[in-house]
DNA sequence: ATGAAAGCGCTAACAC
DNA sequence: GTGTTAGCGCTTTCAT
C-alpha cells in the first residue's frame, strides 16, 4: 500500500496498450517511435493518434535495455561559475535538436562524486557523456570511454585517443592577456590560478600558468613566484587575495585564471584602497557575463563558450552516431578590451624609499 | 559496427555473471543488492566478492522496470543564481546517505524546457523530484505529482494536497528587510521585483511582493508604483535599473527580491555616482556568497538554503517510502547585518527645488 | 508492410 | 536460506 499517490493512481500506459488502442502490432508501434523503416503512413498516422489519446510516453529504462535512451549526461565540475551556464545552455540547445534530452551531475570540486556520477550516468544506459573540466587523470577517463561514448571540455588531453576533447586555445589566450599587459606598461605582472588537488597538466589553470611563464620570458621579465595559486574555496581564497594584497611586492598587473577570481579580486582590492586599474590592473578569462558590469569592466579572454558548448555537442553526436577514431578541436579566444588592465599613469620605476 | 568503442568492448557484467561467479543464484545477488531479508552471512560474502572481481553495477533501467532506480531528480529553474549551490549540496548530501543518487536538470527558465525535463525524469524511473522555484501552476503540479512523489521549494502552494512544499517563511523574512529599513530611518522605500510570465501567486517574488505592501502599509507610507518588476534577462535587467536609478524619484531605500537582483543593483548605482548606503540604502535576499563581499557588505535576508535542502530532501525520502498525507513546512528566516542598509544621514525631509 | 516472439537485466513471488 | 521463474516495457530479428 505504501508509495501509492493518493490520487488516481491510474498506470502508465505501456506501448502494449497503445498497440491495442491502435488495433496493431507492439512491434509496428516500436517502429512509428523511432521512426524506423517499414510503416505504411495509415498504421503511422493510427498509432500516432492512439498515442496522443493515451498520452503515452516510451519508458527510458525499458528502451535503454535493447536500444538507445536518447539522453546525453553533462558533468559539471561545479555550478558556481558564471561561464557555464552558457556552454550549458548551447549543449542543450544543439543535442535538443536531434531528439536528445541533457541530464546534469555536479561534481563539487570532489573526485569521487565526479566518478560516482559518471558512473551513474552510465548505469541509466546513457548514450554519451560531456564531461566540463574533470578532475580526474586520463587514464580513468579512457576507462569509461570504453564504456560510453565521450567528449571533454576545458581538459587538455588531446593524445587521448578513445574521447573527444573541445578546449579553448588556452596558451594563445595567455598571451592575449600577457601581450595586452604589456602593452600596457607593465612590467611587474603576475598570475593568479587556482589550486589543484594534483599538479595536473591537463588543467586548463597549469596550462595557462605554463603559457604565462613563457610569456613572461620571452619578454624577459619572468622570475620567481609569479603564480598565485589560490583555493577554489570561498573563505580561503579571499583571505590568500587579501594577503596578497597586503603583501610588500603588489605587482602592478595581475592575470587571473577565472573571471570568477577575478571579480572577486577587484572588489578585494577597492576594498583595501586598491585602485583598478590605477593602481593595479586586471585581466580575467572566459568574459563572464559580470565582466561586462559598470563596476567591474574587466578585460578578459573571451573562450566563446556557446561555441564549445555546440561543437562539443555535434561531436558527442557523432560518435554515437558511430565515429570511433577520436578529435581533438581547439577553439580560438578573442580578448575583450574595458577598462581594467588601462595603460599605468607612470611608467618610471617607483623606487622603495 | 558503429558505436563500439575502439577498444575491449568488453560487454558489462550482469547480475546471470555474478550469479554464476559466486556460484549462486540471481535471486541471491539480487537480495545482497538490495541487502533484502534472508541471505546468510556467508553467501552476502561470496557475492560480494564476486561483485568486487567483475566490477559489477547493477542497470538502472533494469531495475526500474521493478523496483526503484535509487535515483532522484532535482530541476533547476536556472542555474546562475548563487543561492542555489547551497541547496543542491545540501540535497545531495542528505540523499547520498540514503543511497540516493542525485541528476539535475536546468530549466532556463523556460516553461516548456521545464516540463519536458520532469517528464524525463519520470521516463526515467526516476524514484522523486524536487522542484526548485518551478513556473508551473499547481494543477500542473498535481497531475505530475500522480506519478511520482514530489516536494517543490519556493513555490506556495500550502493546500497541495498530493506533493510537498518547503519554503522560506517569505512574508516575515520581508517583514524583516522593511522593519529595518524602517528603522535606520527610511520613509521612501521602493521593491525590485522579477517579471513573472502570469502574475503567478505562488512565486516567492510575488509573495514578498505583497508582504512588502502590506508593510508599507503598516507603517502608513504605503502608495501606487512602490514595487518595480524587472526582467531577469540581463541585459534588459540592467536597463531597466539605470533607468530607475536616473528616474526623478530615486527611493532612499530599495528592497530586492533577490540578492542577485541587489548585488547588480548596489554596481550600477556606484557607477552612476549614487552611493550605497549614503544616497540609497539596500536589503537583499539569500544572503548568498557574494552579499559578503568586503564591497557589496549586502544586508541580506538569509533563508538558510541548506537546511531547506536537507529538509526537502527527508520529505522525499519519507514520501517514496510510503507517505502519502501532503506536508507543508515552512522555514524562519533571519535578518543578516551588514552595511548597505545604514541609516541615513539627514533624517529631515528634503524637499524638492 | 506487418506481426510473433525472443530477449535485454533486473525484482519479487513462490517453491523447495 | 536458497533457487526457479514470471514478468517489467521495450527493440529487433525473423516469419509471413
Amino acid at each position: 500500500m505504501p508509495n501509492k499517490p493518493s490520487i488516481a493512481p491510474r498506470p502508465r500506459p505501456t506501448i502494449k496498450n497503445v498497440a491495442a488502442d491502435a488495433g496493431v502490432s507492439v512491434a509496428a508501434v516500436s517502429k512509428v517511435l523511432r521512426s524506423a523503416y517499414g510503416v505504411s503512413d495509415g498504421l503511422r498516422q493510427k498509432v500516432l493518434a492512439s498515442i496522443e489519446r493515451l498520452g503515452y510516453r516510451p519508458s527510458t529504462g525499458a528502451r535503454g535495455m535493447r536500444g538507445n535512451t536518447f539522453t546525453i549526461g553533462v558533468l559539471l565540475v561545479e555550478i558556481a561559475n558564471p561561464f557555464l551556464p552558457l556552454v550549458l545552455a548551447s549543449i542543450t540547445e544543439t543535442c535538443g535538436t536531434e531528439g536528445y534530452k541533457v541530464l546534469i551531475g555536479i561534481g563539487q570540486g570532489e573526485l569521487k562524486l565526479e566518478e560516482s556520477l559518471i558512473e551513474s550516468m552510465i548505469d541509466h544506459g546513457m548514450d554519451g557523456l560531456i564531461l566540463v573540466a574533470p578532475q580526474m587523470a586520463g587514464a580513468a577517463l579512457e576507462r569509461f570511454a570504453r564504456q560510453i561514448p565521450i567528449v571533454v571540455l576545458g581538459h587538455h588531453e588531446s593524445d587521448a585517443v578513445s574521447f573527444d576533447s573541445v578546449n579553448s586555445d588556452d596558451w594563445a589566450g595567455t598571451k592575449l592577456a600577457v601581450d595586452a599587459l604589456y602593452a600596457a606598461g607593465h612590467r611587474a605582472i603576475e598570475m593568479i590560478s587556482m589550486t589543484t588537488a594534483e599538479n595536473t597538466e591537463f588543467n586548463v589553470s597549469v596550462v595557462r600558468e605554463k603559457s604565462f611563464a613563457s610569456c613572461l620570458q620571452g619578454y624577459g621579465i619572468g622570475g620567481a613566484k609569479q603564480v598565485h595559486r589560490m583555493p577554489y574555496d570561498n573563505v580561503h581564497r579571499q583571505a590568500a587575495m587579501l594577503a596578497m594584497l597586503a603583501g610588500p611586492n603588489r605587482p602592478t598587473a595581475l592575470f587571473c585564471w577565472s573571471d570568477l577570481f577575478a571579480v572577486e579580486l577587484i572588489g578585494l582590492a577597492r576594498s583595501r584602497g586598491v585602485r583598478v586599474p590605477e593602481d593595479m590592473a586586471v585581466i580575467g578569462y572566459d568574459n563572464s557575463p559580470p565582466a561586462a558590469m559598470p563596476l567591474i569592466d574587466l578585460t578578459s579572454i573571451d573562450q566563446n563558450g556557446p561555441m564549445i558548448g555546440q561543437v562539443a555537442a555535434a561531436a558527442l553526436m557523432s560518435r554515437i552516431a558511430g565515429r570511433t577514431n577520436a578529435q581533438h578541436v581547439i577553439i580560438k579566444p578573442t580578448l575583450s578590451i574595458r577598462s581594467s588592465h588601462a595603460k599605468i599613469a607612470d611608467t618610471s620605476a617607483d623606487e622603495p624609499k
